[in-house]
DNA sequence: GCCGTTTTCGGCCCGACTGTTTTCAGTCG
């Protein structure tokens, strides 16, 4: 599959020419069409056959001459010719916050910088600011810059990014100043990682509200600060950005704010159709009178179409789907009746049956699954068949005390590297729930990886394959498996594939969730919890869940005790 | 470089903040 590399050459081909300063819009050509690129389920030969009509759009005729060069030969001419005239690190520079492509041209005519490396020497032995347009102010951001680089590589998962948000949310909601304070961005939009995270605010008076905000004690360093718009670096390096808007213009902020930025241009380009304009300070029509801009879903009303879940807002499909009236009624946390994948202190968690139960009890379910580790995996403390007992009879004494509420038994069963689980027959089938899970032989190929999957949704205990594809963020990528092949022996068998909630996990990704419901595969919501605080992470999973269009049906989690017992396997 | 139920040419999403500039370019989101 080459979709990969055709992305890349598009868009570092975009890059090369920003720095030669082309005509924006053709550099945008090239950005978009990537961008449909990265959006296909295919693989991209696919559209390359002889006698294929499919057509991806914003490939016309001259990018897909050159894509099918790229398809044959890695690369093409005019690609080919900017390189040899720009070393590769100059697009490097770029990354840089604060240098774009005029400066990092500057910089590599006049000083042969073609490396983040070298720019920092330059701006270590000072030959930078001699440069025109470059003066103290603009190196001291440049090397703030660098620094910010260097520290904030990776994103921010979605569990620090809610902690950073709340705390300024919880300081700033009780000041009399702030009449109104909303999370926006990708935070809203509950991707898994997060670059930053934007905070809006109504206020009658900006300059004081923005005072109250940059003047947090958890703010390290102000970057800019406006009437209308603010932005920080906190004390545990987040940017957190903040615009502050009137009342009446809220739902326009708030919109453009969350984005994507794909759903926003699209949006956009729907209203100059109809002779109008959006821009975050409402929808206007062609005399500039507003028509909108108070609430988000006046101005979707406006547009002719229902409102869209911040969940939906990538622009893939779901514009379509709200001008018809066809978007799915998502799931949502209250649907939610139990979590499938907990830990007690039998293995590798921190607190007792009973503690778990209570927390879950309180979160308001029917049940909570106990999912301890099994006999194989030692370093978890994987239960053998006389603590299981003992486990069994502890969560039956538990039960007695609940009404509405019961503890179920189960475990998180080792799949070995032949796909078989690692107890007997005759073990297995006292489980309350099966969840199979692959915690060794990552390294396989995907091959070997995806037969073991399928083998353990073939074995009749296995209800839930737990974490697919093994995805630890920042420091394991999933496995390659082919999902094709997973989804159809998931759907075939009845065995439901999880959505880790664990803020590190999320693993079905929103994607691969939304193509294993095309298959028919059930999704299982698992917090995968450690710890009664982690059974919270349930709003994490859900947030996916909504992401990949999934609505309570398509979710194990919101049948009842009664419901899901039949549904199961056993 | 793409695209078209007003267009095959002339558009292409829109605005704030900073720094260095005497009116605007660059960067960012």
């Amino acid at each position: 599959m080459k979709n990969d590399l055709v992305i890349s050459v598009l868009r570092s081909m975009a890059d090369f020419l920003e720095l030669m300063d082309e005509n924006p819009f053709r550099i945008r050509a090239y950005r978009t069409a990537a961008d449909n690129v990265a959006a296909l389920e295919e693989d991209i030969e696919e559209y390359f056959q002889e006698g294929v009509k499919k057509k991806i759009p914003g490939v016309g005729k001259d990018l897909a001459g050159k894509i099918r060069d790229i398809l044959s030969t890695g690369t093409f001419k005019e690609y080919d010719q900017i390189r040899r005239g720009v070393p590769a690190g100059v697009l490097d520079l770029v990354r840089v916050p604060s240098v774009g492509p005029k400066k990092a041209k500057l910089f590599y005519e006049k000083l042969d910088i073609a490396s983040v490396e070298g720019l920092k020497k330059a701006i270590a032995d000072k030959r930078i600011s001699g440069l025109p347009g470059i003066k103290a102010k603009t190196v001291e951001n440049i090397r703030r810059g660098l620094e910010l680089l260097e520290k904030g590589k990776e994103r921010l998962d979605i569990l620090t990014a809610t902690s950073v948000a709340n705390k300024f949310i919880s300081a700033l909601k009780k000041r009399k100043e702030i009449a109104e304070i909303a999370v926006a961005g990708s935070l809203r939009r509950m991707k898994d990682t997060v670059r930053d995270v934007d905070i809006l605010i109504v206020s009658e008076q900006p300059k004081k509200a923005s005072r109250l905000f940059t003047g947090l004690p958890q703010v390290r360093r102000v970057v800019a600060e406006g009437p209308t718009r603010s932005s920080v670096i906190t004390t545990d390096d987040v940017q957190v950005d903040l615009r502050v808007i009137p009342k009446d213009e809220f739902g326009a902020a708030l919109l453009y704010f969350t984005g994507s930025k794909a759903h926003n241009i699209k949006l956009r380009q729907l209203a100059i159709k109809k002779g109008w304009k959006i821009s975050e300070y409402g929808l206007f029509d062609k005399q500039g009178r507003r028509l909108a801009s108070r609430a988000e879903e006046d101005i979707y009303r406006k547009l002719g179409m229902d409102f869209i879940a911040p969940e939906l807002r990538e622009d893939s499909g779901e514009i379509e789907a709200a001008s018809k009236g066809a978007l799915p009624g998502l799931v949502s946390l209250k649907n939610i009746l139990g979590d499938f994948h907990a830990h007690t202190n039998y293995s590798d968690g921190k607190n007792s049956v009973l503690e778990m139960a209570q927390k879950a009890r309180s979160l308001g379910y029917e049940y909570l699954c106990l999912t301890d580790h099994s006999v194989s995996l030692k370093v978890a403390h994987g239960l053998d068949e006389a603590r299981l007992k003992r486990k069994k009879k502890e969560i039956q004494d538990a039960n007695r005390g609940f009404k509405g509420f019961s503890v179920l038994f189960a475990t998180e069963a080792e799949i070995d590297a032949e796909g078989r689980i690692d107890y007997p027959e005759k073990i297995l089938s006292q489980f309350d729930l099966v969840i199979g899970a692959i915690h060794s032989g990552f390294k396989q190929t995907s091959q070997q990886l995806t037969r073991r999957i399928v083998r353990a949704c073939r074995n009749r205990h296995v209800d839930i394959i737990a974490h697919p594809t093994g995805k630890l963020w920042p420091t394991r990528a999933p496995y390659d498996i082919d999902f094709e092949e997973v989804f159809k022996a998931a759907a075939d068998t009845g065995t439901a594939l999880e959505i880790s909630a664990y803020p590190n996990r999320l693993d079905l990704s929103d994607v691969n969730a939304r193509r294993a419901k095309e298959y028919g595969v059930r999704l299982a919501i698992g917090t995968d919890s450690h710890d009664i605080s982690h059974l919270d992470y349930m709003a994490f999973g859900v947030g996916l869940a909504r992401r990949a269009w999934l609505t309570p049906k398509d979710v194990l989690n919101t049948l009842p005790l009664k419901e899901l017992q039949k549904q199961l396997k056993r």
